[in-house]
DNA sequence: CACGGTTTTGACAACCATGTTCGTTAGTGC
DNA sequence: GCACTAACGAACATGGTTGTCAAAACCGTG
């Protein structure tokens, strides 16, 4: 568990501490508006407006990986990687596990290299259904 | 330049064989609107409405790959290639380069099967920009 | 504590890509 | 041609996300 996400420049409220929280307590990519719902069910006030600002801001600061859906839903979570790493994501749960693929890194330089291309980065994640859900 | 799209189960339209076209003659991945804008800047006389649908059959069928670009948006291209494979980018024009990385298919497959995964795909897209997009 | 300046909040409305409706248009097979 | 039916498209609905702005919270300072 990562101690409290505390970005230069913000203030630490109830609400962005809420989140934070909230964050380091999942394994799993969560949408703005699935953490916004648990944060109320768990009693907490605070608008949902609030909670995508700061998910905003913690993806700024590199607090928070961010994913984008096949249905443009955004989804976040706290990785506990600090470097650059990828994703294997369940398709129903969104448990996820950070994978490393070195090999990925040079291979995708070099084909952007040889093709005369500068400022190169690439997305790279892999779907599936895991062990949980398959047995369900 | 393949020849032109010819999905069973759908009739050939006029409009169906304007943004075929149009896809052929692309090399870049574009957007619904964008292809939309330039059918009707060329004298076309076609819904938005249809271009969305017709993008989407397309898609369905395998005629065209799709990009989900980090703002949501889908950009749609007509790849040459005809199994899978990946793309870099050039962030500011769209110019495309279809890439393998054989490796990466049977690397992410593994790291799946690993962790107890199961129904596996993956994305994998290289972006940056291209010699002509630096050199202006 | 009272005060003033700054940051943060959140209800609400605006956005924008995309999906849906439904009356009209136009391929297709005969 | 004709009938049948898929396809069109303008208008409208949707849903995630972002912008607005007045009110509230925060933070020294006197
Ligand atoms: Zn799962
Ligand atoms: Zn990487
Ligand atoms: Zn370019
Ligand atoms: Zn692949």
């Amino acid at each position: 568990m990562r101690s409290p996400a505390s970005v230069p420049g913000l203030r630490s409220t109830r609400q962005r501490a809420a989140v934070a929280g909230i964050l380091d307590e999942l394994d799993a990519f969560r949408s703005a508006q699935q953490i916004h719902a648990a944060l109320v069910a768990r009693g907490e006030a605070i608008g949902l407006t609030t909670v995508y600002r700061t998910l905003a801001a913690l993806a700024e600061a590199d607090e928070l990986d961010t994913l984008l859906l096949d249905d443009g839903e955004a989804v976040y979570r706290r990785c506990r990687g600090l470097t650059h790493h990828h994703h294997l994501v369940c398709r129903s749960c969104g448990a996820t596990v950070e994978v490393d693929g070195p090999t990925v890194e040079t291979w995708a330089d070099r084909i952007a290299a040889d093709h005369g291309f500068d400022e190169v980065s690439h997305t790279l994640e892999i779907f599936g259904r895991c062990a949980t859900c398959r047995s369900t």
